[in-house]
RNA sequence: GUGCCCGUAGCUCAACCGGAUAGAGCACUGCCCUUCUAAGGCAGGGGUUACAGGUUCGAUUCCUGUCGGGCACACCA
């Protein structure tokens, strides 16, 4: 039997051999796509159309040469002329059915590509200040970078999830004092809180332990709290320790894991930020100007040029920034994805300008971005304003107990990155039946079921051919996508095209399962069947593993 | 004022980097459990794809402009 199931590629590979008889001289991309409608055919290829002008002929007569010199093909069962002039090619059900097998047979690894080859991609993700909690927009970055990273393991790539503190800038001298003042019993209160300092409760939390002499564990290192008031150093160490903590921790109950955490602290003392600050300026693109260190960016497409040294010595932030990257740069990853929110996009151009000013040959778009757009909360239909200083924010950690792991993490994917997302937490928590991650996880648990039924069960000797009602050549043809759908998701950094794809596997295998009885008293159909149940099941096991969301056995 | 993202059914979102009659869910109406999980399925209504032009065989998709929403435009991070 035939093993081909990427129908497009071959399908391509065809159209190719039969564009080279036709119209050798023609430059046209061969684009082979899924037509919407069923009576449209499996596949459907437009060269014909984008032919008519270059040959001067009409489309339906190119479409007629070009079925005419068509390679032989045992999957496919019929070519037919449509419309204006596109090529509708029918896939034989045997051919379909096949897919089945496949994915019994490579289990968990059904779906992986190699299209990464095994290159180094490391994606930084979440990046939050050891300020606060985690809120949930956070949350929404901990869930785009995290089903990312597992969409391009799977597509072959070698990932590397690296998390940056910036732990070493005036909001870590803010938080210090912060937490100082809640050590001498001021709130915020009291007129004399700083504008700028932070609200939460949380600091009174830190300060309480501080006090208190209590130990934190952090990114394997223990610190205790000294309990003196008058140490900022002392307090400014523990109040980063305590918050990286609690970071880890929710983090770890998101289910989301690191391979490797940066300091920005550690690019100072390490000497890095001073030795880039060298480069650029032998690199001739700074200058001195009003007492301050300018990097001329609008050299490389910046609307005006940079501050990088301050009048009273610091760095601004990007400076740092740029000497990150280029660490990331000289770790040896020529592909860099930074997945931040859209708030921080200005940067870009900034730390993009900083690299090709040091001109080591790093290309001009390197490293690329996954910017997501803003999250809105909705609280008794009413908006939450996120604010870390006033204190008010829903945190990462409230939704994760409210509305579970599960929900949290399919909702806050499962949505292109471009668009602002509102998080109804009404919605999420007391109609949860509404969310469509449970309708997932109810195919995978109804399948389960069934197969209980019967086991042991030998899918070896199944005949699928008898899979050939319509809802079976549905699933079937889901089944067929899958590999597809994650490439696509690794290519275009778009993991929300798994949550897509599998509502719609879901919302196909219900229609079967409604419209089909499976344990029937013929053996062979009701092996039959269960093969094609006991696959689609494995399918959303394994598009719910990149989503990082359980498949449950029972609900 | 400048840059980036977005605008599709009453609501939340799709539409496979230009394709054929723009699709789901929620909500509304009516059906389907003595048999594998009804957290499910079937059927019905609901649209000038914000607006106006342009590009071409063909535009929700690309370009220009207008309107509307969000984010960012520090010697803050």
């Amino acid at each position: 039997m035939s093993a081909v199931l990427n129908f497009k590629s071959h399908l391509a590979h065809l159209f190719a051999e039969a564009l080279r008889v036709v119209a050798p001289e023609a430059e046209v991309a061969i684009l082979i796509e899924r037509p919407k409608q069923a009576s449209h055919g499996d596949y459907a290829c437009n060269l014909a159309m984008q032919l008519a002008k270059p040959l001067r002929q009409s489309p339906r007569n190119i479409a007629q040469a070009l079925i005419a010199a068509l390679p032989a093909s045992d999957v496919i069962q019929k070519v037919e002329i449509a419309g204006a002039g596109f090529i509708n090619v029918f896939i034989t059900t045997a051919a379909k059915q096949a897919v089945v097998k496949t994915v019994l047979q490579a289990e968990s690894e059904y779906g992986r590509g190699k299209v990464g080859a095994g290159r180094k991609v490391q994606v930084e993700f979440v990046s939050a200040n050891p300020t606060g909690p985690l809120h949930i927009g956070h949350g929404r970055g901990a869930a785009v970078g995290d089903c990312l990273c597992n969409v391009l393991a799977a597509s072959g790539w070698d990932v590397t999830r690296e998390f940056y503190y910036n732990d070493a800038g005036a909001q870590i001298d803010n938080l210090r004092s912060s937490v100082q003042l809640r050590c001498q019993g001021i709130t915020p209160d009291d007129p004399s809180w700083p504008e700028n300092g932070y609200r939460g409760d949380y600091i009174a939390d830190v300060a309480r332990s501080y006090m208190a002499q209590e130990t934190v564990e952090a990114d394997d290192q223990h610190i205790t709290g000294k309990g003196d008031v008058h140490d900022d150093e002392a307090i400014r160490h523990f109040a980063v320790a305590y918050l990286r903590r609690e970071q880890d921790q929710d983090l770890r109950a998101f289910r989301v894991g690191f391979d490797v955490f940066s300091l920005e602290s550690a690019l100072y003392s390490e000497g890095k930020v001073a030795a880039t600050v060298e480069n650029l300026i032998a690199s001739g693109h700074t200058y001195e100007q009003d007492d301050a260190l300018w990097l001329r960016t609008t050299d490389f497409g910046d609307d005006k040029d940079r501050v990088m040294r301050k009048t009273d010595g610091g760095f601004t932030y990007f400076v740092p920034d740029v000497a990150y990257h280029l660490d990331k740069w000289q770790r040896g990853f020529t592909r860099v994805i930074n997945e931040q929110g859209a708030d921080h996009h200005s940067t870009i151009t900034r730390v993009r300008a900083g690299l090709q000013a040091l001109n080591v040959g790093i290309p001009k778009g390197w490293p690329d971005y996954v910017l997501h757009q803003m999250v809105t909360v909705l609280r008794n239909g009413q908006e939450v304003k996120i604010s870390k200083r006033a204190g008010s924010y829903v945190t990462l950690r409230d939704l994760i107990d409210e509305v579970g792991c599960d929900a949290t993490r399919y909702f806050l994917a499962a949505r292109s990155p471009d668009s602002q997302l509102v998080f109804d937490i009404d919605l999420a928590t007391s109609k949860s039946n509404e969310n469509p991650v449970y309708y997932i996880q109810y195919a995978h648990a109804r399948i389960q079921t069934v197969l209980k039924q019967c086991e042991p069960l030998v899918f070896g000797d199944a005949n699928v051919g008898l899979l050939d009602s319509e809802e079976e050549k549905a699933v079937l043809q889901q089944l067929i996508d899958y590999p597809e759908v994650v490439e696509t998701a690794a290519h275009d950094l778009a993991p929300h095209l798994i949550a897509f794809y599998l509502k719609d596997l879901a919302a196909d295998f219900h229609r079967y399962y409604n419209a089909t009885r499976f344990l029937v008293d013929d053996e062979a159909i009701k092996l039959a069947r269960l093969s094609l149940c006991a696959a689609t099941a494995q399918v959303i096991h394994n598009g719910l593993g990149l989503l990082g969301v359980n498949a449950p056995d029972t609900m």
